[in-house]
DNA sequence: TTATTATTGTCACATAATGAGACAATAATA
DNA sequence: TATTATTGTCTCATTATGTGACAATAATAA
């Protein structure tokens, strides 16, 4: 759920985004928390009447990462019953002092169809909406409890990036355009959550044919220096 | 789209569904063609206002298929804008002699959750809605003209099937529940578009281990009579 | 200047998976 | 009894992956 409606919106149809980055090793998504509720939630928004529902997470996404042309994957649509708990935006309205009476149609049942993101975490400032006073990365293993079924969505955007994986070169876009074997490599295992051989991924990284090597990175550290890759196209 | 209302439905949102068989070693789908118009479509329906989505698929399977425990899946929600053309529903509706005024909510924009399902050819009788005056399996690649963007959504369907056809175990849900390892071979071999190696197929189905091997079929042609399979846990 | 340390890039070898063909077994027919 | 088409299995080559060894090297310590 997100911003409040000044134009008109499809009713019934929301979206919520899985927003991945990547930071200190670890796996991270964007999580919401809604003014004086202690509610938890994945950043989302709805459908202008005349939008294509892919234009409209865009737009969502560019309004709270200010970034373009980021990844994005839609990869499931909610609609159980279970999902309609309209105690819940009530709480939220209320704690933000908005009448319900103009407001209703948010307290209507929603489907919700689910993208994910994968995005440079250093390019991102994050931006709260009007009904949420903060916006910020948690690792994808010490979550809140979050609201309604977006722990179930979590989870399936998860295992949907890790299905994704191979197939699309996924890695790449939780990197910045710059990176060394090792990080790639840890990016790999923050997603699928499990450690893996070094002397491998590195083969199997180098045999797909899309890293350009460029000059060394000197970390400072007392060792050899790693080579910077970046994916061929970019850099 | 499909049945018209009788209970109420969620406004703006329908599903659509790409029902697979197989027979004569080809991959069909169910399409359905409305009265008088000449007009191509899949097969599809509305979700009751207390209904969970998914159960609202299942229910139109049901009465197209006449089958329960269908093999399920949803691969993809689609929202464009180009999907909302009024003219073409109001041309069913005019051809089906139903008045517009009542029927208005099927003139607005629409977005459709589409899954894909995979069922037995032989265990099916399909049946037309109140709409449609047929509804008919077609080879995969001799496909009518559809309407809307009901092409796009099966060329994303058989894609989708294609992705998961070794991570899922697609192949058992279109046979029956014995059957040869060519016509296993011939389902892979339909769902890819691709001819495959008889002996590394027939390995790599045995060395999964989830076939079972029962009495040989004798075909009363004049060579060796091959053995008949079963997945585990079936027959 | 030289040894030490941690990490990197690459190689070598073992094991596993897959591609490609050979061939015996066999059910019906000639 | 020979012939035919197809099946089940085997073998060998090729490719991919698991696993460890080892030299190269950037900074630090001696």
């Amino acid at each position: 759920m997100g911003s409040v409606p000044e134009t008109k919106f499809l009713p019934h149809i929301a979206y919520d985004s899985v927003i991945f980055g990547f930071s200190g090793d670890q796996l991270k998504i964007l999580i919401m928390e809604y003014h004086n509720t202690n509610l938890f939630a994945l950043p989302g928004g709805f459908v202008k009447l005349d939008e294509d529902l892919n234009k409209a997470v865009r737009r969502g996404l560019k309004e709270r990462t200010g970034l373009d042309n980021i990844y994005l994957e839609q990869f499931y649509t909610f609609g159980s019953m279970q999902r309609f708990q309209p105690e819940v935006m009530e709480t939220i309205l209320k704690a933000n002092g908005y009448a319900l009476e103009d407001y209703h149609w948010l307290m209507d049942r929603f489907i919700s169809v689910a993208y994910y993101a994968l995005i440079n975490y250093d390019k991102v400032v994050p931006q709260p909406d009007a009904l949420s006073d903060s916006i910020r990365w948690y690792p994808i293993e010490e979550l809140p409890p979050l609201m309604l079924d977006h722990t179930d969505i979590v989870a399936k955007a998860r295992q949907t990036l890790q299905d994704n994986l191979e197939r699309k070169l996924v890695g790449m876009n939780l990197l910045p355009s710059l990176f060394t074997m090792k990080e790639l490599q840890k990016v790999y295992e923050a997603i699928l959550g499990k450690e893996l051989r070094r002397t491998t991924f590195q083969r199997k990284m180098l045999s797909l044919g899309i890293l350009k090597r460029h000059e060394k990175r000197y970390s400072g550290k007392a060792h050899k220096a790693p080579y910077l890759y970046s994916f061929e196209g970019e850099a």
